[in-house]
Formats: structure tokens, C-alpha cells, sequence
DNA sequence: CAGTGGTCTAGACCACAAC
DNA sequence: TTGTGGTCTAGACCACTGG
């Protein structure tokens, strides 16, 4: 498990050179187990450069992956200092659903249950900050794995931003796959959660209403304009997971 | 919502450097928008430094982000592709929950349910690679915030890992707190998953059996050695968010 | 004002993997 | 074998912000 064996006298003594893979292995030992407790002020780059024999920029790359990660607050003149609570970020990756179920070595098939245009209701004006005469383009549809229903994606496309979305039927292949292939995005907003399967999603994941569903809403923005928002049902006992 | 409005020919016409954030908002472009469609070999780092009029670093640095949004794939010698099917890597950051509930400006109340030490569970040994002889220490406890029940939290240590934390009692604050002050990781395995509330959870989150409930479950190790899991189950409505 | 992190550079060597 | 990314260096200037 420990990707990070190789300590700081080990590299020292090999005469290698110092990698900022072992500093940042360090650091973190220091913090974690070490004299560097929360809310420690730590030596500044230069003083480590100097006790780790590296170059400052070394440093400074271990110390900003270990920022990445939420456990140190970086400040200029301030210095860095140990988080007193640590945030622990995790990365997760959401691959498109065709991959994410190919992958399994399961069959994908998609299903188109309802497209349509309509005025944005209330909640999406406010959630993507629409006017009320925005249109915007409702597409349902479902994604099977090997037979059995696995997501239903129910998705709001913004024609105002997006106008040739109006000419896609969405018959064949989902509206991810061409969004994907189509619109940029320079914002996006993701949010999990768990509620209970409503009429619609009970019926295509073959669900009873009420069992709990796992959900996933990204919305997206291209240059402050409103694109898409999206909100994806998994088949109860889907399980989103990573490691670090 | 545009976070990097400056151009590189912005930034070229003014005579000013060229930042990695030029150069990763360029690339990101033509990715997006320009022609690099999926599937694209884009150019090395020294052609694309010459290009950009600055130093290979500075390429390496944009490149290296982008590569970890999961939207190209870097090889050496293979040079750089635009994957097909992008990832869609998000960051989430997860909160100690007494600070998640205190900066909502709710109260913070800690309860222990239950505590004794227990043979590891087959599933538990599964899970965290134990050994049958393994003790565990097992500790459920509530998490409040403004009187009422936010999260139940349901952990298991591996005594043989960590045997100091039999003498501690967790009656006044919860086993999240004292591991993080007290215990080092190096891996941890995060899972996000939707389920209905059993018996214990509709108790203590004051829910109906079988209502849906947001779970996040942690794996940590130290050194190859399983330290803890966690299993935690969210109040109704629970939303987990992030933007990038 | 001055100290600390943020970033760029030019050059170098290395590791991996495609050919 | 050789091209491409991965990383380190030494030095430099800058930007932010605490005192």
C-alpha cells in the first residue's frame, strides 16, 4: 500500500537525487505522525530546501500537492501552516455511463423515453439563473447494462445557448455522448445525494417508489452562460468509489 | 463565471509572460471548441512551447493539469491524446463534520450510541484484509447540528493496528477527531452510495425504516495495515457539492 | 516595507515505451 | 534505438499581505 517507501536518508544516502515525491512524503509523515502538529507554522521553502538538499522549486511542488490535498493553508508572508481541521479532498472520476458500463464487460443500450421543448420551470430558472422566456429542450432517457436499466438520465438543455440541440432526435444515442462531442464548458457545478425513486424514476429502473436512489446533478456553463443541467438516477446498489 | 478571460494573444500583445493558466486555457479551448477533437494527437512540449513563446516547463505545467481534469492522456514517448471519452475528474472535499455542521452556524452536539470491542464481521475482514483473530474496536455515535440528528456515524478500528485507542472512551467527542490528531494515512478508499435507512439509522436520524439515505463509507491504511473504516449515513436531504 | 509563496526560464538528464 | 514526457536545478522577478 505504501506507494512512498523510499524515505528522505534513503535518498540521501543512495546519493540519488531528491525527489519532490520523497519531500512530499515527508511533509505528510511529519504532519501526520511527526513534530508537525495542527496548526504548526512551518519552516518556509528556502529553510527546507536547504535541510532536504533540493531546490526550492522541489519544495514548492510538494508543498502545493499537499495544499491540493486540504491539509496545510498556504499564504504568502504568512507562510504554511497545518489545517487544524483537515479537509481530506478526494478526486472522483465520472466517466460517460457507456464507458463506465462497457467497462464492466456488460452490453450498453440506450433508450430514448421522452424529448421534448418547453419553457424552464422554476426551480431550473433559479438553478441555472435563466429569464422566464428562456426555452429549454427536456430530454429522458435511460441506459441499460446487460439488460437491466442502470441510470436514467433526465436532462435540460438551454436553447437560448445552445440552438442546434433543437435538431438532435436523441433517437439513438444519449445527449451526453453529443453534448460531449459538442459543447464546450468552463464551469461545472456536481452535487450526490440520495432520495427516494419518484414515479418516473421507479418505473425505468424497475424500482418500487420510494427506494432509495443514488443521484448525481451537474450543471454546466460556458463563459457565465447557462448550458445544461443534468440529473442521473442509479439502479439502487450502485456504489460511486475512489481511492488515493 | 469565465475565470480566465485573458486570451494568449492577450497576453502576447501586452508583452507580458505567458502563465500556465494562458496556456491551459488555450489548450482546454481547443479541446473544447477548437480543432482537437477526441482522439487528437496534439503536439509535444517543445513545438507547443515554441508556439506559446515560453519554456517547456510552463507547457508541462498546463499539460500536467489538464491531464489530471482526465482529458487527455499523456504517455511518454506516445506524446499526448485527447481521450474519447473524457472523465471528468471532480474534487470533492470532505469536511470533519463538526466543522461542516459549525460553519452552517448550527450547534454542534456529539453522542455516543455504542462502544465495545468485537471479532471483526466477515464483511469487516473482507473489506480491510484482517485476519480472523483480528479485534476490532466498533463505536456508533450521532452527530447533531442545531438539536437535531445530522449524521450517524458508525466506525470500526483494527486494534491490532492501533491497540492505544482500547483506553479511549469517545463519550464526549467523536473517534473522527481523536484518529485524525492521533493516526497517519497513506491510502484511503472513499465509496459513495445511496441505501435505505435500517433500524439503527431511522433510531438515531429520527427517519422512517427504508427512507433514502446519503452514505459515504472510509477506508484507511497506514503502511499496508488497515487502520479504520467508517461508514457514515446522512440526515434526508443531505447534498454533497462542488464546483470546478 | 519586507518576507513568503507563486511562477517563469533555460538547460539538463532520465525513464519509459513505441518502433 | 530514439522520441516524448517527467522531473530537477539555480536563479530570477513578481504578487500578495502581515506588521
Amino acid at each position: 500500500m505504501d506507494r512512498e517507501g523510499k524515505t528522505v536518508s534513503d535518498a540521501a544516502e543512495s546519493g540519488e537525487k531528491i525527489s519532490f515525491r520523497d519531500v512530499r512524503a515527508e511533509i505528510l509523515r511529519r504532519i501526520t505522525i511527526g513534530p508537525w502538529g495542527p496548526g504548526t507554522l512551518l519552516p518556509g521553502e528556502v529553510e527546507l530546501a536547504q535541510e532536504f538538499g533540493c531546490s526550492r522549486t522541489t519544495i514548492n511542488r510538494a508543498m502545493r500537492e499537499i495544499s491540493d490535498l486540504g491539509l496545510v493553508d498556504r499564504r504568502r508572508k504568512a507562510g504554511t501552516r497545518v489545517r487544524t481541521t483537515p479537509l481530506r479532498a478526494a478526486r472522483f472520476e465520472m466517466p460517460i455511463v457507456r464507458a463506465e458500463i462497457e467497462r464492466t464487460g456488460a452490453s450498453y443500450r440506450y433508450a430514448l423515453v421522452q424529448r421534448g421543448v418547453e419553457p424552464a420551470p422554476d426551480w431550473l430558472r433559479a438553478q441555472m439563473n435563466l429569464t422566464p422566456k428562456d426555452r429549454v429542450l427536456h430530454v429522458v432517457c435511460v441506459h441499460y447494462a446487460g439488460g437491466a436499466a442502470f441510470q436514467l438520465e433526465d436532462r435540460w438543455i438551454n436553447l437560448a445557448a445552445l440552438p442546434q440541440a433543437e435538431a438532435e432526435e436523441f433517437s439513438r444515442t444519449g445527449p451526453n455522448e453529443w453534448l460531449i462531442a459538442t459543447v464546450p464548458f468552463s464551469e461545472v457545478e456536481v452535487s450526490f445525494t440520495a432520495t427516494g425513486a419518484d414515479a418516473l424514476v421507479a418505473a425505468h429502473l424497475d424500482h418500487q417508489p420510494g427506494d432509495p436512489v443514488f443521484i448525481v446533478e451537474r450543471a454546466t456553463w460556458w463563459q457565465g452562460a447557462a448550458i445544461t443541467f443534468v440529473r442521473m438516477s442509479y439502479r439502487k446498489g450502485y456504489r460511486m468509489t475512489t481511492r488515493y
